[in-house]
DNA sequence: ATGGACCTTCCAGCGCTGGGAAGGTCAAGG
DNA sequence: CCTTGACCTTCCCAGCGCTGGAAGGTCCAT
């Protein structure tokens, strides 16, 4: 099938399906007029990489993922650390994103949001945050 | 002082700080011999402007934010906006991690982990998520 | 005069698309 | 047979927010 299908089938864009291509991710054949042509092979790899990338891995996780999937004589470990190690950057994300919101959080309910210029949100950018007053 | 000085100083790289110039967030005046010329004000604003890229604000609103600061005569509401604009991102960053989180930590609970070829993860992966089994 | 630390500009790249131009190909309809 | 329009192709530019490197100018100490 063509692209355009593949895309379809896939919900992927066909732009990001010929960046895998050219990142060598998928190699789909191609016709005798140029056109791609994917197989169902290629669109297990593509769902694949649609749910890889939707679970945040990176390219370089998937590139990883994807050639244990396809090495039938792969060490679950293997794959499992992957996992692990993704997991632990995720971990690090939302904590570095708690970190902030409290931090922000805390100037958002300090301001009157109204008409005057006096914002304590300014006044935390300008100065040197205060640790916990006690 | 220079760009070495001001780096120092506020922390930020040397390059981050050409690169807020070019797009125009900060304007050091300029030595004879070329170099940048940095005032104790300009040192604020790069100040500013790191606790504010700290917090995870985008550049458009720090570009915002500092405007604000600047204008003496600003309605606080209109900073509180820009904040909290940025903490529902931020929320919502959160609970798409946390989605992902959740996802990829049964499934990495699910793996043995072993020299074996069986892998949940890859199972996961590779056929569309089952929903909650009850 | 020389060395090295500093400064300058410009160019390219990261991951991951998205947008759009310019052009080839195909199937259907007049 | 020719046109229309949907599809496909490649290529290049843009964006985020820097970051690296190359090539070269400036300054200061020795």
């Amino acid at each position: 099938m063509n692209i355009g299908e593949a895309a379809a089938r896939t919900g992927l864009p066909a732009k990001t399906i010929r960046y895998y291509e050219e990142i060598r991710l998928i190699r789909p054949h191609r016709a005798a007029n140029g056109y791609r042509s994917f197989n169902e092979r290629d669109l297990h790899k593509l769902s694949f990489l649609a749910r890889a990338r939707a679970l945040g891995f990176s390219i370089e996780d998937c590139r990883m993922l994807l050639a244990l999937y396809e090495d039938e004589t792969r060490a679950s470990a293997d794959v499992k650390r992957v996992a692990e190690g993704h997991l632990s950057r995720i971990d690090q994300k939302i904590a570095d994103l708690k970190s902030m919101r409290e931090t922000l959080s805390e100037l958002v309910e300090a301001c009157a949001g109204d008409h005057r210029p006096d914002c304590p949100i300014l006044k935390g950018l300008s100065a040197e945050p205060a640790r916990m007053p006690g």
